[in-house]
DNA sequence: GAGTGGTCTAGACCACCTT
DNA sequence: AGGTGGTCTAGACCACTCA
């Protein structure tokens, strides 16, 4: 119907190269919309059928520039619900000891925490090395959910050892669990190991951020040591790639 | 034809449960063979169209599990020649001071370089402020592509001040650039400041690794420091999001 | 030149969110 | 109940890689 080798200039962005696909031209009318202020962070698109209207284009063209967009952090969807403009990202120090309440307040945002599940159940064998303990010997298991102005940014399963704090489960776990664990159980934290990588949000992480499976996101795994180099805490945190930004300060000794 | 709300038993993977979308069956069952080793890393998928074959199957649904593992880090995709299982992801230390050279080759894997241009560029006033010269002023600019066991897994930017390393681009880029600065202008590096987020590849990137604009990638920014507080070396990495782990270890002072 | 992935169309029905 | 995105089909042609 159109000829794909000499797109018409019309639907290109002006400064945008007159090559290359479709869907990136759209994309580059959609970002120029965001960034020009258009549509502020929070901002709903209009719906994927209205975005075709009067253009001639195939809904799965469409759809590839919002991914194109998703990718990008510029938008991301609301299962069945549309597409909306990312918020900014927060950023983390992993070289601070500072909890996600604290930098996340700090940076003038809104947290907050829900925990979705607590139990003691019995530690798988990776587990149970990680900790030092036999496969099976029960630990706590927290599943939390963290918000950033009311938008769900992470999920997480926290594993504790009981042995250090005993009946943890008992307490709110909607705040700090740093604190809870100083303040409660004395314990102090001496060391923390941080491992990081992009991932994609299957199935679980993704329903409980209500994103869908396969969305681009960042994978933080946490370990905590006390003094005694016992293991404190083993954190997975499964963050949307579009709410984080990772920002490290070192200075020679 | 076929009705969605009752998958086909014998489509599925056996233990998974028998909801969920088409594409994420074909996902389970490509992941499975994979993990089993029947297709070790490096390895050629067949062709979608042969994954097609005899499963009724539409093409759009191959790839849709084709992106999902994509999004996992499981395969990555040679543009137009096919899609391939990712080699092992290396790991990057922001706290250790080694070079690309020198980490890739700890780990047993072998790192080499290219230089993609050199030249001398004025300074756009983003990059000015940050080398705290006037907007104009010219800077080395060099870009290099970096890959491990011959796969291209990173672009970069880097920027000197030609003030700190005056002949720099006359010398060969193809090795560490660290080491080049130490040897031959005496400089030492005090304190880096590394940035992080998951981003996406876009054209310039994404072409240099013979990546799809759009597949999920990992920015990281560096910038050094000497002795004196003067950026000696800002450099932004696109890598590919498969491709690398970063691991932080930290204890009290 | 054969084969590959990349792009695009034009439909359809579904599950779910929203009101 | 109506609208949204999510999934799926069945084609088509293209640009490019590879042998």
């Amino acid at each position: 119907m159109r000829p794909k080798t000499e797109p018409l200039s019309w639907m290109r962005t002006p400064g945008t190269t007159a090559d290359g696909p479709q869907y990136l031209a759209l994309r580059d009318q959609m970002a120029l919309n965001i960034e020009m202020g258009n549509l502020p962070p929070g901002a709903k698109l209009p719906s994927e059928r209205q975005l075709q209207t009067g253009t001639g284009t195939a809904r799965g063209t469409i759809r590839e520039a919002l991914f194109q967009l998703e990718a990008e952090g510029l938008i991301y969807r609301r299962d069945r619900s549309g597409w909306y403009v990312s918020p900014p990202a927060v950023t983390y120090d992993p070289t601070r000891w500072a909890g996600f309440m604290t930098y996340v307040t700090e940076q003038g945002r809104t947290p907050s925490t829900e925990t979705l599940s607590k139990e003691s159940a019995p530690a798988p064998s990776v587990v149970a090395d990680i900790f030092r303990v036999a496969p099976g010997t029960p630990l706590h298991t927290i599943r939390r959910r963290r918000m950033i102005d009311g938008r769900p940014v992470l999920v997480e399963r926290i594993i504790v050892d009981p042995a250090l704090a005993p009946d943890l489960l008992s307490h709110s776990l909607d705040g700090s669990l740093t604190h809870i664990l100083t303040t409660h159980y004395g314990i102090t934290v001496a060391r923390n190991r941080v491992d990081m990588r992009p991932c994609a949000l299957v199935r679980e992480a993704a329903d409980a951020l209500g994103a869908k499976s396969g969305t681009p996101g960042l994978l933080v795994v946490r370990t905590s040591f006390d003094t005694a180099g016992r293991v404190v805490e083993y954190d997975q945190e499964y963050w949307r790639h579009d709410a984080i930004r990772v920002h490290v300060d070192l200075n020679v000794r």
